[in-house]
DNA sequence: ACGATCTATGTAAAGGTTTACATACCATGG
DNA sequence: CCATGGTATGTAAACCTTTACATAGATCGT
């Protein structure tokens, strides 16, 4: 019973009288075997504490029941919460996760395309925006897959991301709503789509609001905190200061408000700060900050639940999903200062 | 060559014109090869663009190249980087990590445990302090584990962690040389170990300083960020107030800074404080927490390390390991304030 | 020159599963 | 009572690898 090595399916055979081939019936397909016969099966089973072996299975069926994660960076904050949603996902699903990080590093991507190519997974979910295996040659032997956040350039891969377009709406629609009207965007100039959506929605914001062009001000950082106290220090040397601060994310974000704070101006007092992301930290700033929140569960969910349709169907259901951020306010808003207003 | 089904070791063992097991000689077993035959076998293999099937090599050897990382909850920001660790260290033996979390929910933990019976993982890596699963009967059949954090207390399993007495005693030790002798401790009252013996370190500090037992106030509390602030209410009831509070982890220092914050104390003009874990928010509090870091990239790279070299040797070099916590000095600690001194 | 030893390679079994195909039985309809 | 078809089960091949054992040729000591 509590033998050393594993039962296998001759074991359960044996002790149920059938062969092991209505054992895997029993198993696998329960309607195609007698009942008297599923019960024995059953019980030998229970007896033997028997599990499916699978490595064996994979083989035979030249599929494994793991799904390949792999992200730049999977020290990132934003990362463990979708790591959540998708693993929920994928064990209620009989699946298994994998985890690999690339560190942007080719020569990373490679282990991993091996990796997929020993047959150690059945699918793949992409977190950077690229390919990380050098040469397009190989896609045709790549298994399903689904990116998360940014399209799979490289690919024509069917991916889960935010509208972020909506999100940065809610963010400079808020301020309009408070009264802002001069509300500079500091941005983030490398090339992700992300970042240009979140622009297009302050401009669309902006639009709807009836507020000119000569009232944007657009500076382009780079995402870091550093780019946000920078760009402060900017716009400090023009003419026109803005009421408002709306960051691409909440680095850049933080960064304005330390920026502000060194010079001495006090927020949401004098200026307000929006973010985008809602990283951990964003609650523990003084003031805490106002920002627009990833639903990262929900991202991880839905490209696991994606992929597994993948699996099964063969035909991605749509090629884009894109979730609705929330608008989480906290204090680092308020009404334009009666001074610069 | 860019076939749809993967190059098996015989597709290379006929370009090559050798055998099969010739070709696996020549990818494992090198020198037992002839220079010439091995030539030929790396060129097959070029042009074929072979990779090892890991299924099928996983079921001729009866173990797979994969480690089970099972945590109570891969949300927490402290598991991002640990998995750094464990994952670099796995990768480069060959081996990839899957991963699991249990939400201390016992029915997940028998989940797992299935994984483990069906031969998908070589061995395990638990960040909880109890097996997971249910009846210890099972634990004969566990593959070789390794503990994260805390030992495993029903399983007798190696363990790698740090060593908190030495992390507590380096926060206590800061604040008696800032001049500190009243010194509270807010602990946390569920049984862990790393908790009682961070407790320990504030004790033996005390008494290195010979700063006497009617000069230390413990609470405990339970660890949240609401324990800090309810301890700080507890202890304005009473006569002594202490000059510092050194807490068992972050959560319940920011607690206690917002709890000091709230009843208009400034920190750490009026009150010091000191943390423990270094989570991501530390830096951002305000003022900046200082805490003992807990070295995460470092602990698992150990772990993984230690739980490859069971896999090989099958023996534990050492049951514990302790790694050594730094203190981060920042800015919630500074000489008592001469009117509460 | 011959047995012994060594080196390089090949043959074939084994690992545990799934499933196409074969078989055996039973029921149904004429 | 036979042909037909359906249902439940068994047989055996296939998935791809690793490795014990067998073989064959070369080298060497006597």
């Amino acid at each position: 019973m509590s033998n050393s090595t594993p039962a296998t399916i001759e074991d359960v055979a044996r002790i149920a009288n059938v062969s092991i081939a209505t054992v895997s019936r029993a198993i696998h397909t329960p309607e195609k075997v007698a009942n008297s016969t599923r019960l024995k099966v059953n019980q030998a089973i229970a007896v033997t504490g028997y599990t499916t072996n699978a490595m064996a299975r994979s083989l035979r069926l030249g599929r494994s029941n793991m799904i390949l994660v792999v992200a730049p960076d999977i020290g990132d904050p934003n990362f463990s919460n979708i790591l959540i949603g998708l693993e929920n996902e994928a064990r209620s699903h009989g699946y298994g996760i994998l985890i690999g990080h690339t560190q942007n590093d080719a020569q990373r991507g490679l282990e991993y395309l091996k990796f997929l190519n020993s047959n150690q997974a059945a699918g793949l979910i992409l977190f950077t925006g690229i390919l990380p295996f050098g040469h397009q040659t190989m896609t045709a032997r790549l298994p399903p897959s689904v990116g998360v956040f940014e399209p799979v350039f490289n690919g024509g891969i069917p991916y889960v991301g935010v509208d972020d377009i909506a999100g940065a709406r809610k963010a400079v629609d808020l301020l309009i709503a408070e009264g802002h009207r001069k509300i500079a965007f500091i941005g983030d100039s490398r090339t992700r789509l992300a970042y240009s959506r979140r622009r297009m929605g302050y401009e669309a914001g902006l639009d709807a609001a009836g507020i000119g062009t000569h009232l944007r001000i657009i500076l382009e950082g780079d995402g870091t905190i550093e780019s946000g106290r920078l760009a402060v220090e900017q716009l400090f040397m023009r003419d026109t200061l803005p009421t408002a601060f709306m960051c691409v994310n909440d680095q850049t974000a933080i960064g304005v408000m330390i920026g502000l704070k060194t010079r001495g101006y006090d927020i949401p007092e004098d200026f307000s700060v929006t973010g985008f992301d809602d990283v951990p930290q964003a609650v523990f700033m003084t003031p805490s900050l106002t920002t627009i929140r990833q639903p990262r569960t929900a991202i991880g969910k839905h490209a696991m639940a994606l992929l597994l349709e993948l699996l099964s169907d063969g035909e991605p259901p749509e090629t884009e999903i894109l979730l609705r951020p929330d608008l989480v306010v906290r204090n680092s808003v308020s009404a334009p200062s009666r001074a610069r207003r």
